[in-house]
DNA sequence: ATGTCGCCGTTTGAC
DNA sequence: ACGGCGACAT
C-alpha cells in the first residue's frame, strides 16, 4: 500500500476514503485520474471484490486507459473484473442481459444519431408534416432532452408546460411524433443512445428484484466527469448507490463546457443535498502549469459567478507570460502559429508533439493545416467525421446489422437498395405502408408482402426475396462462424465490395480503403477475442461497434505530430506548448452562447479549459479579418483576453503596427483588383466614405488597428466572390452596368461593371459590400 | 431508375 | 465555400 504515499495528503485522504459517499472536486491538472485509480486499488486492497466495483466515465478512451493504469498497479488480473466503462456500455450490457424485463430482443439494435434523424425525417413526412418546421434535428434535440429528463411521450403529450411551448413554436405535433419515434423503434428492436439510459431508469424503477441485484453487484460506485452527467445518468446512479451509498464522485463545476447537451452542473451542487454526510474532499494543487498558467487561468473563471469556490495553486516555476500574438488574417495567423512552432523546435529542442493548436470551431482548422503543411510540420486532427460514420461504413455495418436484427428498420431502408438490385424507394414506401398498418416490421412486410395488403409485381418481388434470403444465409452463421470470416463474405456477397472497387476516384478508393480498414479491424477482433472455449463472432463484435468511437483506435504513425483539436475535444490532455487561435469576439466567445450568462460562463469555462492544457507556454491568437462561409469579416479582439490579469499577458506581438510576418501574396484575397491605389477605380471613390464608417466601428475597440490595412487602396470591407463553384443559369458577363440585380444571398445590388464575364456588384443592403462576381446566380431586375 | 440542380445549413459532440 | 440531400427532370 505504498503507492499511497505518493500522493500528496488531499489526494491520500480522498483515494484512502473507503466507505460513504464522497466527492471530489478536482481543479484542472491536479491529479484526479491518479485519486481514482489509486483508490480503486485501495479498495481491492483493502478486501473489496473487484466484480462489485463499477466505474463510469465519459469516454471509451479514459475507461481504457484508467484499466490499463489499475492493471499496471496491481499486476495480475484484479482489475478485469470491475465493471469499468461508458455509462451507455455498461447499461447497454445490462439491458442486453435483462432484456426479457423490458421487452426487447437480447440483440437489440443501437441506433446512432443518424438512424434517429433518419427515421424521424420518414415519420415527419408520413405524417403529412412540413418538414421545414419540423426539422429532423430539431425534433431530434427535442426528444433527446425529453428522455434526458425521463419524460415519456405519454407524459410528454400531458406536459401542459412543454405542449404549450410547443404550441407557440408552431410546432403542436411534437408529442405525436415522439410517440410514433418510440413506436417505431421499438418496433424496430432498436434503441437510440438516450434509450440506453432511460431504460435503464425504467428497469431499475419498475423491477425492485432487478434493482436490488444491481445494487448488490455494485456495492462501490465510482463516477467520473460528474459534472457532465445528465439527468437520467444521475438517478441511475442515484438508484444504483442508494443501498450501500458507496458513492464517489470526481469532477470540477469550472469545467464543465457540455451543458449544451444535456449535462447539469446541478447534480455537482446537489450532491450534498442527496447525501448530507457526504465527505468533500478537494484537490487544488496544479501539478501541470507554470504559475502564471495557473494564477491566469484563475484570473479568467474569477469572472464567473456559479461556481464552487476553489483555489486552485501550483509549486512549479513561474514560467513565461501568456504571449497575445495580433495578425491581419486567418491565413496568417496560421502562418504565424506554424512559424513560431518551427521556431520553438529548435530553441526550445522541443518536439512536434508537445505542441498543440486548440480552437472554438472545426472550421478553424483549415488555415492551420494549410500554413503547416507548407513548411512541412506533421499534424494530426482530431474531429470531424468519424470512421463509423463515414456512409460506406455504415452500409456495411448495416448488412451485419440487419442479419443479426431483421427488425431493424433503419439498417433495411440503408441496404435493400444497396448496392442496386432493382428495388426502389416506391417498393420502399409501399412496404413502409404495409408495416405500419400490421403494425408490423419492414422485414416482415418483405417476406410476406400480400399478407400486408402490399401488391407487387412478380420481377420486384422476386428481388426482395432474393434479397431478404441472403440476410438469411449471413444470420445463420453469425453465431457459429468467426467474425472476419463471415464479415469478408457479406462485403463481398452483397456486392459491396464490388461497388467500391470499381470507383476509381480518389473519393472512392478511400472508400474502398475504409472498408478494408474495417475489415482489418474485424480481423483483428477475431484474433484478440477468440478464445479456446470460444470463438468472436460477428454477432459479439456488433455489441460492441454501436459505441465505438473514432478515438477507440489511435495510429502508432502519428506520434510525433503536432495536435490540433477543438477545445472540447482538448478536454482532460496537455501539452507542454498550446496555441489557442481566433480569440476573437462572435468566435470565441460564440456568437451564439452570448445572449444568457450561463451560456457566457460556460464559454468561458471553456477559455479555462483551453488555457490549463498548457504546461510551459500558452499563446493566444486573433486575426483582425477571417473568412466566414465564404465571406470576409472584420474581428475584433475576444472579451476573454481582456478578463486575464494584464501582468499574466506578454502584448508585444499584439501592439506592432505592421505584422511579425510577410504579407502573404494572397491574404486578402484582392489579387487583380488592388494593386495600387492610383489603379483605383472611380466608381469606388464615392463608396469609401460610407464603407469607412462601416469599418470604424467595428475596430474601435482595439486600440492597436490604427493602419487596418496598410497598402490597399480599396477599403477593407470590400470583398471578391471568385464564383459560386457550381455555375450558373445566368451568366454574369451579360449584366450590364448599372442595371439592378438580385443575388441569391446578397440581395439587391447595382452592377458598377464588367470585365472579363467579371462583374463588380455593390451591396447596400448587405453590410455596404462591393463584391466581384463570377458566374453568380444574378437575376436581372 | 438514374442523373443533375438548387437549396440548406454550417458551435461545441460522447455514446 | 461547400457538402449533403431531396426534388425534379431525363
Amino acid at each position: 500500500m505504498e503507492y499511497l504515499n505518493e500522493l500528496n495528503d488531499p489526494q491520500r485522504a480522498a483515494a484512502a476514503h473507503l466507505e460513504g459517499p464522497m466527492m471530489v472536486i478536482a481543479g484542472a491538472g491536479s491529479g484526479k485520474t491518479r485519486v481514482l485509480t489509486y483508490r480503486i486499488a485501495h479498495l481491492i486492497d483493502n478486501g473489496v471484490d473487484p466484480f462489485n466495483i463499477l466505474a463510469l466515465t465519459f469516454t471509451n478512451k479514459a475507461a481504457k486507459e484508467m484499466k490499463e493504469r489499475i492493471g499496471k498497479m496491481m499486476g495480475g488480473n484484479e482489475a478485469r473484473n470491475i465493471w469499468m466503462g461508458t455509462f451507455h456500455s455498461v447499461f447497454a450490457r445490462i439491458l442486453r442481459s435483462e432484456y426479457d424485463k423490458i421487452g426487447y430482443p437480447s440483440n437489440f439494435t443501437i441506433y446512432d444519431t443518424q438512424d434517429s434523424k433518419n427515421l424521424l425525417k420518414a415519420i415527419i413526412k408520413e405524417m403529412g408534416l412540413d418538414d421545414k418546421l419540423y426539422k429532423p434535428n430539431i425534433v431530434y434535440g427535442r426528444i433527446s432532452s425529453a428522455k434526458n429528463n425521463l419524460i415519456s411521450p405519454q407524459a410528454y403529450l400531458k406536459n401542459a408546460e412543454i405542449v404549450s411551448e410547443d404550441q407557440s413554436n408552431a410546432r403542436p405535433k411534437m408529442g405525436e411524433i415522439y410517440l410514433e419515434y418510440a413506436k417505431r423503434c421499438y418496433r424496430a428492436g432498436a434503441m437510440d443512445f438516450d434509450d440506453l439510459l432511460f431504460i435503464t431508469n425504467v428497469l431499475l424503477k419498475k423491477h425492485p428484484d432487478v434493482l436490488l441485484k444491481y445494487q448488490e453487484k455494485f456495492k462501490y460506485i465510482l463516477v467520473d466527469e460528474y459534472q457532465d452527467t445528465n439527468y437520467s445518468q444521475y438517478l441511475i446512479v442515484k438508484r444504483l448507490a442508494a443501498r450501500y451509498e458507496n458513492l464517489c464522485v470526481v469532477g470540477d463545476d469550472a469545467q464543465s463546457i457540455y451543458a449544451f447537451r444535456g449535462a447539469n452542473i446541478q447534480n455537482i451542487l446537489n450532491f450534498k443535498r442527496d447525501y448530507p454526510d457526504y465527505k468533500l474532499y478537494k484537490l487544488e494543487q496544479n501539478y501541470r502549469s507554470t504559475q502564471t498558467i495557473v494564477d491566469a487561468a484563475n484570473s479568467i473563471i474569477e469572472n464567473n459567478r456559479d461556481q464552487i469556490k476553489k483555489d486552485v495553486w501550483t509549486s512549479n516555476p513561474q514560467g513565461d507570460l501568456i504571449r497575445v500574438v495580433r495578425t491581419f488574417s486567418d491565413n496568417e495567423e496560421g502562418k504565424y502559429v506554424a512559424n513560431d512552432i518551427f521556431e520553438g523546435k529548435n530553441n526550445l529542442q522541443a518536439k512536434n508533439n508537445e505542441f498543440a493548436i486548440l480552437y472554438r470551431t472545426n472550421a478553424q482548422s483549415r488555415s492551420m493545416e494549410e500554413a503547416l503543411r507548407k513548411i512541412n510540420i506533421p499534424y494530426k486532427i482530431y474531429g470531424g467525421l468519424s470512421f463509423y460514420q463515414r456512409k460506406e461504413i455504415k452500409d456495411l455495418l448495416a448488412y451485419f446489422r440487419l442479419a443479426a436484427n431483421h427488425k431493424d428498420e433503419e439498417a433495411f431502408k440503408r441496404i435493400v437498395n444497396y448496392p442496386k438490385r432493382g428495388i426502389g424507394d416506391s417498393t420502399v414506401d409501399k412496404l413502409i405502408i404495409g408495416a405500419n398498418n400490421g403494425g408490423a416490421s419492414l422485414w416482415d412486410a418483405a417476406c410476406n408482402p400480400a399478407e400486408f395488403g402490399v401488391q407487387l409485381s412478380s420481377g420486384v418481388f422476386s428481388k426482395l426475396q432474393q434479397f431478404t434470403l441472403m440476410i438469411r444465409s449471413f444470420a445463420s452463421r453469425l453465431d457459429s462462424v468467426k467474425a472476419f470470416e463471415l464479415a469478408d463474405e457479406i462485403a463481398k456477397v452483397s456486392g459491396i465490395y464490388k461497388e467500391l472497387y470499381a470507383d476509381k476516384t480518389p473519393e472512392g478508393v478511400s472508400r474502398y480503403e475504409n472498408i478494408q480498414e474495417l475489415l482489418n479491424g474485424i480481423q483483428e477482433f477475431t484474433n484478440n477475442e477468440s478464445s479456446e472455449e470460444k470463438i468472436a463472432t460477428l454477432s459479439d463484435f456488433l455489441i460492441d461497434v454501436a459505441l465505438l468511437t473514432d478515438a477507440d483506435n489511435e495510429d502508432e504513425e502519428d506520434k510525433d505530430k503536432v495536435t490540433l483539436m477543438t477545445i472540447h475535444s482538448a478536454k482532460g490532455l496537455e501539452f507542454p506548448y498550446v496555441y489557442i487561435v481566433g480569440m476573437e469576439e462572435s468566435l470565441f466567445p460564440s456568437q451564439l452562447s452570448i445572449s444568457t450568462r450561463s451560456e457566457l460562463e460556460e464559454e468561458r469555462r471553456l477559455f479555462y479549459v483551453a488555457v490549463t492544457r498548457a504546461e510551459k507556454r500558452c499563446t493566444l491568437s486573433y486575426a483582425t479579418s477571417r473568412y466566414k462561409w465564404g465571406q470576409l469579416q472584420q474581428c475584433e479582439p475576444s472579451r476573454f483576453i481582456e478578463e486575464i490579469d494584464s501582468k499574466f499577458l506578454d502584448m508585444s506581438m499584439a501592439n506592432q503596427e505592421k505584422s511579425p510576418m510577410h504579407l502573404g501574396d494572397d491574404d486578402f484575397g484582392f489579387s487583380g483588383f488592388n494593386q495600387t491605389p492610383k489603379q483605383q477605380p472611380a466608381y469606388l471613390e464615392k463608396y469609401k466614405n460610407q464603407s469607412q464608417k462601416f469599418t470604424s466601428g467595428n475596430s474601435s475597440k482595439s486600440e492597436n488597428t490604427s493602419k487596418p490595412n496598410p497598402g490597399f487602396g480599396i477599403p477593407k470591407n470590400l470583398k471578391k466572390v471568385s464564383g459560386t463553384t457550381k455555375a450558373s443559369k445566368v451568366d454574369v458577363s451579360k449584366v450590364i452596368p448599372g442595371a439592378e440585380v438580385l443575388h441569391d444571398r446578397f440581395g439587391k445590388g447595382k452592377v458598377l461593371n464588367v470585365e472579363d464575364g467579371k462583374a463588380t456588384v455593390f451591396f447596400p443592403s448587405h453590410g455596404q459590400k462591393q463584391l466581384l462576381l463570377q458566374f453568380a446566380k444574378l437575376e436581372v431586375l
